[in-house]
DNA sequence: CATCATCCGTAGCCATTGCTACATTTGTCC
DNA sequence: GGACAAATGTAGCAATGGCTACGGATGATG
């Protein structure tokens, strides 16, 4: 056994391993961006109480969240005012609705149920590459 | 508009965030056991500083997550001895790297190349319910 | 068996994301 | 306008997962 060569490979898979924690690391933006604009769209305004029942957590979570968000120059906050999406959110929020429909569709379309479906691509949606999102289009053609 | 109506059907979209929330708390223990297994299988056994090299983090983060693992019996850990898995861990490894391999596989069969495959299918293994697994094994065949 | 490199543990820092408890602001209703 | 309820902010705690710096343990080599 070559146990001493196996050893000297295993850098070389760390790759992923990076790659998914720099993901992670976006996961939190992406959602709330998105949450943000759904909630404006459809009520007409986006409050921290709102993103707090929506992602079921604490108002202080999302309180936290959303200045930070501010910062990054994602969100838009003023106390006790309606929280807005900057140009640059609300890009992210388009491009990250749209990724996450079609992996919304991809798996009801493999013939997951719906309920099922949803609950995974809430996850999904965030690792997933533009090589694999063209592969789940063209299945969807 | 109804708008008001709206708002009152927010939280119950929440379901999918807190899957979501609790499938990354199991993605460390799940990527830990899986990686252990497999450097036991490769290099004959499995020390600190190969997972760190594995997962591209230092030795502190891995002694430290080894620790709680082994308080949640998934792991067994003595100071300077290489670490072993325990029943129960070995049983969560077999099954998370079974997992891996379908999504893995899947995402090949999908026509994704297979460096962005290992990349996506690194994140994407926790966030597949059994109904989604399901789909993909029917797709393989 | 002494030395030295490697491995590993500990101390202590930071960021993120969850929480409860309490304070403050805002808006509504009389 | 005052009182009260709802919304939001702040203080402070915990768990997780990154890190560097430092020191002790282990094992290989001469
Ligand atoms: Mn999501
Ligand atoms: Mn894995
Ligand atoms: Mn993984
Ligand atoms: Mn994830």
């Amino acid at each position: 056994m070559k146990k001493k060569k196996a050893k000297e490979k295993i850098k070389a898979r760390s790759v992923p391993f990076s790659q998914t924690r720099t993901r992670h690391a976006s996961e939190t933006a992406e959602d709330y961006v998105e949450a943000v604009m759904d909630l404006i769209d459809e009520t007409g305004e986006c409050r921290v109480l709102d993103l707090a029942r929506f992602f079921n957590v604490s108002h202080v979570t999302v309180s936290r969240t959303v200045k930070r968000l501010n910062d990054q120059d994602l969100l838009l906050t003023q106390s006790y005012k309606p929280i807005e999406l900057t140009e640059k959110g609300y890009k992210l929020a388009k491009k990250s609705k749209k990724r996450h429909e079609i992996v919304l569709d991809f798996l009801i379309k493999l013939g997951v149920d719906k309920a099922n479906a949803e609950i995974d691509s809430e996850g999904i949606e965030h690792h997933v590459s533009s090589k694999t999102l063209d592969a789940m289009k063209r299945f969807l053609k």
